[in-house]
DNA sequence: AGAATTTGACCCAT
DNA sequence: ATGGGTCAAATTCT
């Protein structure tokens, strides 16, 4: 980590916050198709601005930070002890802390309907175990083990449950990592979380930002743009907090927030860890809109051959 | 018949 | 006391 990498701070927090700002129009004016495709390429624009600044200012070969990997939000501002961090989505709903941050630990993705019942989203294969409805939920939420769950006594699991303001979309939420090795790609895709209501279509083609449906392109960006909390500690300072809402802060916040750490050494600290093998400098940022370019080996030991993994979980 | 899902009951954290 | 997560018997599906 001897190098330097030079980066444009400011045009990088200018185009990030131009992005934040147009994911909030658009969020105001989904009724609007013009507005939606004008606001749906102004945010991938600004983030491909941004991600180019980074890029040129980088080491050759350093991958930019994907957006999926930026940090979640906290509606703590308290700085974590020493060893922790502390990470939630959006107000408090999932936060928590923990001693050592683990791959696949409650990462949260946005799904499409197809998405979801293609099984685009990950190649394991999940087996239903309980629905509950949420208090102030519109949907109820589903769980789901993994499938080897007995048989390799796998633990991860994930929670799926339909958005309350976007029907169509699917917030799903894996938690612990997967210990087995069955990656099921002939495996059935997981059933809908309300099979009463969404008829399967079963193709197993990936389902990205081709669809027609701007239904499914909004999707397609916002899970794009939803977090990964895994290896934090790897990226942040130790005293790092975020805000409350994943959009919810100004340029100001944003300064207060990288304060003196916009620098290269900063920058290259969380770059590194976000090379990605499947991904290559020259079709990341054209592809950055389709959904499946972000997504992470589903082996954490592909991810991060060098990690030494906690012998209980391999 | 076996596998998968549903659903009410139970457990536990807050 | 309440709500979220899990269990396990009952039910449905293949």
């Amino acid at each position: 980590m001897e190098s330097v990498c030079v980066y444009e701070p400011t045009t990088v927090i200018h185009e990030l916050t131009q992005g934040i700002e147009m994911a909030k129009q658009l969020r105001h004016n989904l009724n609007s198709a013009e507005a939606r495709e004008f606001l749906i390429q102004k945010i991938l624009s600004s983030y491909d601005k941004a991600l180019f600044v980074l890029k040129s200012g980088g080491q050759p070969g350093v991958t930019p930070l994907p957006e999926s990997s930026l940090p979640k939000s906290s509606a703590s501002t308290d700085s974590p002890q020493s060893g922790e961090f502390e990470f939630g989505f959006d107000q408090n709903v999932f936060s928590k802390k923990r001693k050592f941050p683990t791959p696949w630990e409650d990462e949260v993705r946005i799904l499409t309907e197809n998405e979801l019942e293609g099984n685009t989203n990950d190649d394991y294969s999940w087996r239903k175990y309980g629905q509950k409805d949420i208090l102030g939920a519109k949907f109820p939420r589903s769980y789901y083990k993994c499938s080897n769950n007995k048989v390799q006594k796998c633990m991860a699991t994930k929670q799926v449950k339909k958005m309350d303001e976007n029907p169509t979309a699917f917030e799903v939420t894996y938690k612990g990592i997967h210990t087995c090795n069955n990656v099921s790609q002939l495996a059935p895709p997981p059933p809908s979380p309300e099979k009463h209501e969404t008829k399967p279509t079963h193709h197993h083609l990936y389902h990205e930002l081709s669809s027609p449906n701007p239904s499914d392109i909004l999707s397609n960006l916002r899970a794009n743009l939803s977090v990964n909390t895994w290896d934090m500690d790897a990226i942040l300072p130790s005293s790092f907090s975020f805000p409350s809402t994943p959009f919810g802060f100004s340029d100001d916040d944003f300064q207060s927030l990288f304060p003196n750490h916009m620098d290269g050494e900063f920058l290259q600290g969380y770059s590194q860890p976000f090379i990605s093998p499947a991904t290559s400098e020259s079709n990341y940022l054209t592809d950055w809109g389709s959904s499946s370019s972000l997504d992470f080996p589903t082996n954490p030991v592909d991810l991060y051959p060098d990690f030494e993994f906690n012998n209980s979980f391999l």
